[in-house]
DNA sequence: GTCTATACAGGGATAGAC
DNA sequence: GTCTATCCCTGTATAGAC
């Protein structure tokens, strides 16, 4: 058996090593393309340990969002979220630090969203609370005036939109092998291009 | 055995009903959620059929494609594609109508691409044809002064996010259950927010 | 806490009858 | 052209040894 396991890994407990191997290739391969036999050759141990520590593939599924999704501390933007045009650029820049720091998680969030599936209800629980932020914060410029648009639902997935499909799509790594991948200019340009789309104008 | 055959497929044939069935089922759970026995039931076949008239699972996804796959006709365009905001509508309005023609098939082709599967290959050949005249456009759109951003590459992939999401987002539906479909709405809010979003006014 | 061995269900593909 | 029967492989879960 070759030994296929992350280096990085090295000094983690068997259970994390599982978490970890999941995420990785549920991100490749999609979760049923990926078998617990293979999770638990990539973490080193045994095909058992899964039903051991988690109780079956499901479980392990939940787990990696329990453990690895952020964004609980929406909470403590709260007072930059008053003014749409500010709380749209830190929830952008936000959603895509997330992206960049965890490429893995973010796929599988795609990859689920896409279809339905038992997990789909684990995905949107942790994924709404950002989102709905976003929404409010669209309604909330249309209000004031300093969005314009015609339906807040059309813009609002357009916008989503936008922010996701470049971090998702795996194919475009193979489109574009010399894109640059700098994390500030990619909030920049996605910054630039939602709230021009949004009908945002410097000067009102 | 209940009879879960669509009302629709009734006088085609087994190999057609075949090829529906597994498009349909395919975008619901997906390729590998999708077993030959699922397929073959829902197309009132035997499990058999699909090795005896594709010759396994991974040719009828090929043959989904180049069954059902539209977008040769792109040339049919290439007058309107000289002028790049022309050529911007002429697309955007080309892939959303087929992406509410075809739902299935668009939302398979997403979710091939967030992934490196065996398909990702196939997938990509019939899509890139159409993202490719997409992208030269922005180009000519750049040069030609009458779009305005920094990358190519940046805005490329946030248009195609912004144009794919709604469609392929099967949680959206219960997000919003109230929104409405009407496709030349979203054709004109898609192509509202994509021209402005790449720094194109009306007044240059 | 981790491993071996194993039972069991389900997948895909094929040979051969009709 | 379609079905039955079957083969073999893979994935999942469990029992029990270490």
């Amino acid at each position: 058996m070759t030994q296929q396991q992350d280096p990085l890994q090295q000094d983690l407990s068997i259970k994390t090593k599982i978490l970890l191997s999941a995420k990785k290739l549920f991100a490749q391969q999609g979760y049923d393309g990926t078998s617990v036999r293979q999770i638990c050759e990539e973490a080193g141990g045994n095909v058992a340990l899964v039903s051991y520590h988690f109780g079956g593939k499901e479980n392990v599924f939940r787990a990696i969002f329990e453990e690895y999704f952020p964004g609980k501390d929406l909470k403590q933007y709260e007072e930059q979220f008053q003014d749409p045009v500010n709380g749209v650029k830190i929830l952008i820049r936000g959603v895509l630090e997330f992206f960049a720091q965890d490429e893995e998680l973010s796929r599988i969030i795609h990859q689920e969203l896409t279809m339905q599936s038992p997990r789909t209800e684990v995905v949107e629980s942790f994924v709404m609370p950002v989102w709905g932020k976003m929404r409010e914060l669209l309604e909330l410029g249309k209000k004031q005036g300093v969005f314009h648009f015609q339906s807040v639902d059309m813009v609002f997935f357009l916008t989503i939109g936008a922010l996701t499909y470049q971090n998702h799509c795996q194919a475009a790594k193979s489109w574009m092998p010399n894109l640059e991948v700098d994390l500030n200019e990619t909030i920049e340009a996605a910054t630039g291009f939602i709230l021009q789309g949004l009908g945002w104008h410097i000067e009102r």
